[in-house]
DNA sequence: AAAGCGGGGTA
DNA sequence: TACCCAGCTTT
């Protein structure tokens, strides 16, 4: 580069920084979380802005702030409220690692937000993006925020074709906005750039002609804007198809239904759902095909017993669907009916357990009689004999037990009485009321609402 | 370096 | 309906 060129360069850098922060002094919406400094809101509303929009995030900011207003209350909280608060949110590890956060702000700095780099960047669940967040709005330290925002206003202004799913475009992104930083205003400024990535230069069409740097921003002048920035696309999701039981309670548990509680880790974490299991694909169908229904019954009934829940589908109520980043759930859910004599919910003692297995070995070997004769008459309800776990006439149960590949729910007492701690999944029998203390992600939020509008007679 | 992790918006 | 958005943790 000459040194006209390094020149220009460095110009363009200073009318940058000096329009944008004029233009944002003018423009900033009033956002809940800059009407104070209090470096609690900004840190909350930073973690919740995370892959969220602003709409979507303020209501659940309001409630969240009522509910925990300090480090300290969000600190001693039980983890259920602050799920339950992130409900509908997503991305619940989101929700857990604040709270562990919170936990170490008040063990380790007495409740007060740190403001030195390591020792934010040291809380559960603040990366680059979310400490340099934290320095700069809250403390106003010179330390950039690079987020998807910032690399899309940089990659067009500059003209960057690197990849910014690639993890040294970041750490190049961040040396130059460190570099934009107007002396003194590291708070508005960085809150400048994401503001004018979310009003002004969006991703789809950049509203250029009112954009306050558009006279020196490289990619328009080259007509490329809307080509930027350059970014590998992620893989498409994988589908599959789930079976999921609403499990009407009879006798003492009459008008509530059946919740159990996900594991301590992974997919939607300690979140409360309807049970659920693969549906297997029918055997010689193009993958993905459902279930047919008697077969799709079946294999529930199959799955509710080696869960331990002792209940029966009855019907096909309805289909959900449920997106995630890499997964797309399409859920059958069945009616079930509750099947009396047998106490639930869980645990189960050592007896309790012996029946329900005593129970699963009659359910197999009615299946196998059914299924043997179905296939006799040429009828397609073999198909849950995927390998593995074929129930044959005569098949051993335990090993049929032990070896299939469904994941059974983890209601089981150990012969001493305590709980296995990693995989408790606790049921509940529970009404509309009952709701209101258990966390859903939106698919089982909606079902139950469904479910429950139904019964009341306020909807067909 | 790549994969896992939700939900809502727009074209 | 198809596609887009996107930061942190874990592996």
């Amino acid at each position: 580069m000459t040194q006209q060129e390094q020149q220009e360069q460095q110009e363009s850098k200073l009318f940058f920084s000096r329009h944008l922060l004029e233009w944002y002094h003018q423009q900033k919406r009033d956002l809940p979380w800059r009407r104070h400094r209090n470096p609690y809101y900004i840190w909350v509303s930073e973690i919740m802005l995370q892959q969220t929009r602003v709409d979507t995030v303020i209501p659940y900011f309001h409630r969240f702030i009522e509910r925990f207003p300090t480090v300290e209350a969000l600190a001693d909280a039980p983890e259920e409220d602050v799920l339950k608060c992130w409900e509908g949110l997503g991305y619940y590890s989101r929700a857990r690692n604040l709270q562990h956060a919170a936990r170490q702000v008040k063990e380790q700095y007495g409740g007060n937000v740190p403001n030195d780099r390591d020792a934010v960047f040291s809380l559960k669940g603040v990366g680059p993006y979310t400490a340099g967040a934290i320095l700069s709005i809250a403390f106003n330290r010179p330390e950039p925020a690079v987020d998807g925002n910032v690399m899309r206003v940089l990659s067009r202004y500059f003209l960057m074709e690197d990849d910014i799913a690639k993890g040294p475009t970041r750490i190049k992104m961040e040396r130059l906005a460190a570099e934009l930083i107007p002396e003194g205003s590291a708070s508005h400024f960085n809150q400048a750039l994401m503001e004018l990535g979310a009003l002004v230069c969006t991703p789809k069409s950049p509203r250029c002609l009112t954009c306050p740097v558009m006279e020196h921003c490289a990619g328009r002048l080259a007509g490329c804007e809307t080509s930027l920035p350059v970014k590998t696309k992620a893989k498409p999701p994988r589908p599959e198809e789930r079976l999921a039981a609403l499990i009407e309670g009879r006798g003492a548990h009459a008008g509530r239904v059946l919740i159990r509680q996900r594991p301590m880790s992974g997919l939607l974490a300690r979140m409360w759902e309807l049970p659920h299991w693969p549906a297997p694909p029918a055997e010689g169908a193009a993958p993905g095909a459902r279930l047919a229904d008697a077969a799709a019954q079946d294999r529930l009934r199959r799955s509710l017993v080696k869960a331990g829940i002792s209940a029966r589908p009855s019907e096909h109520w309805m289909a959900a669907e449920h997106t995630f980043s890499h997964i797309i759930w399409t859920l059958q859910v069945y009616r079930c009916r509750e099947e009396e004599g047998l106490p639930l919910p869980m645990p189960l003692a050592a007896e309790g357990l012996a029946v329900y297995r005593a129970e699963a070995a009659a359910a197999v070997t009615a299946y196998s009689l059914e299924g043997a004769s179905a296939n006799g008459a040429g009828t397609a309800s073999s198909d849950i004999g995927e390998a593995g776990m074929t129930p044959s006439r005569g098949a051993d149960l335990e090993s049929v037990l032990l070896t299939d590949s469904i994941v059974p729910l983890e209601v089981e007492v150990f012969a001493d009485g305590t709980e296995n701690p990693e995989d408790m999944g606790a049921v509940r029998w529970i009404n509309r009321e009952d709701m209101a203390r258990y966390a859903f992600p939106n698919v089982f939020l909606k079902l139950l609402n469904s479910y429950f509008d139904v019964q009341e007679g306020r909807k067909e």
